[in-house]
DNA sequence: AAATTCAGCGTACAACTGTACGCTAAAATA
DNA sequence: TATTTTAGCGTACAGTTGTACGCTGAATTT
């Protein structure tokens, strides 16, 4: 049974969800797509569109979703990386500013509803980003010794930081893209430093 | 000559765009008010919305710019208070609070046409923003000592985190918001410290 | 082979949008 | 006082939106 009906359901479904990230772009926010555009693109009459999802904010939910796994598939990926022994910090902003350059509109759907107008969205974003500072957390406490709570605000910041240059990357070229990473990166050791005084065990000062 | 023609007008003119601040809301951003419903709340007809500006676009941009002067009284506010012997994170964190309780419309505005669709509005916030960073990079350069492309760096980072807190903050209680704005503090703690090694003229090891 | 399910379509409608155009009355100017 | 200027209004129109409703034909189930 290949399911040719359910097949070609889910097929259309994807044709929506892709035409929607098509029309997010630097001058296109997903509140201001519509829902006939949106099938237009997609090659499905207006009111078919309804045989897929209930609402536009239900096609937005998933469409976070679906942002959200990628990030989470680069994230493992940025992970294999430092495991082989890559620095985190570099690592770490390099494959975020992947993201951003080859999965910009998802990068733009996440950057935007996590200040926009629907809770739903907020709370779904809020959600992917939590994963992020949970994971990074985890891994400052037990590499760096820095103890549970000063972990936890480490990683908050240095997301929201590199979320931040990323919101800025988007509107640049190469050139000055590499100019920001270098900056980020700063800052990024900036807060490493100054959190590193907080582990759970005191080093004796060093040497 | 009081000008009773001319001061009408630049009182309409100013209830246009109290009534678009009016309409800003977690539920409502920018690029969806209608010219028409602007109009209606400031009670004019649509029609007559073109004798004050050309465009929904230049009322937005005028919205940018007041908010930036509400943020830039602010600072100043937070200045003298400094001056007076405040702390300066203390001190900042909590005006700039103020400023998000009191004038949330005019902040959520900032918030997200910093990474909205018109190129022009993200012009015009960042232009705002960077207002805020130079300044604080002045204060740390010659108040700390380090050195200025550092102190730029870190003043970037600064501001980065306490937009990203305040963005948090709108949708909370005061108790979150007290718990939010503590670990706002430590986070630039974490920088001020994590900055501070990197002085102008490198001060002896302490003590 | 007959019956059922259902993805997709076309039509239709009411609501709302931005804005062109010409009028009016009051303020400003001459 | 006579003339000009102009903020604000009402009408009108073409375009777009979301979605209710009923049909169709092919895939699926019985």
């Amino acid at each position: 049974m290949a399911g040719v009906r359910a097949q070609q359901k889910q097929k259309t479904r994807q044709a929506l969800i892709e035409a929607a990230f098509n029309q997010l772009s630097a001058e296109h926010s997903f509140s201001n797509l519509s829902l006939r555009e949106v099938a237009r693109e997609a090659g499905i009459a207006p009111t078919s569109f309804y045989r897929h999802f209930k609402d536009m904010n239900e096609l937005g939910l998933t469409m976070v979703d679906e942002a959200g796994l990628t990030l989470r598939q680069l994230m493992r990926q940025a992970r294999r990386r430092i495991a082989k022994g890559g620095s985190v910090i570099n690592t770490s902003v390099h494959t975020f500013m992947e993201f951003i350059e080859q999965s910009s509109n998802q990068f733009r759907l996440l950057l935007r509803e996590r200040s926009g107008t629907s809770p739903a969205f907020r709370a779904a974003v809020a959600r992917e980003i939590k994963h992020f500072i949970l994971e990074l957390a985890h891994y400052l406490e037990t590499e760096t010794g820095v103890e549970a709570n000063h972990a936890h605000m480490q990683a908050e910041a240095m997301v929201t930081l590199v979320f931040s240059s990323g919101a800025e990357a988007l509107d640049q070229d190469s050139l000055q893209r590499a100019e920001l990473t270098e900056r980020l990166k700063w800052q990024l050791r900036y807060i490493a430093k100054g959190a590193a005084g907080y582990a759970k065990h005191p080093e004796p000062p060093k040497k």
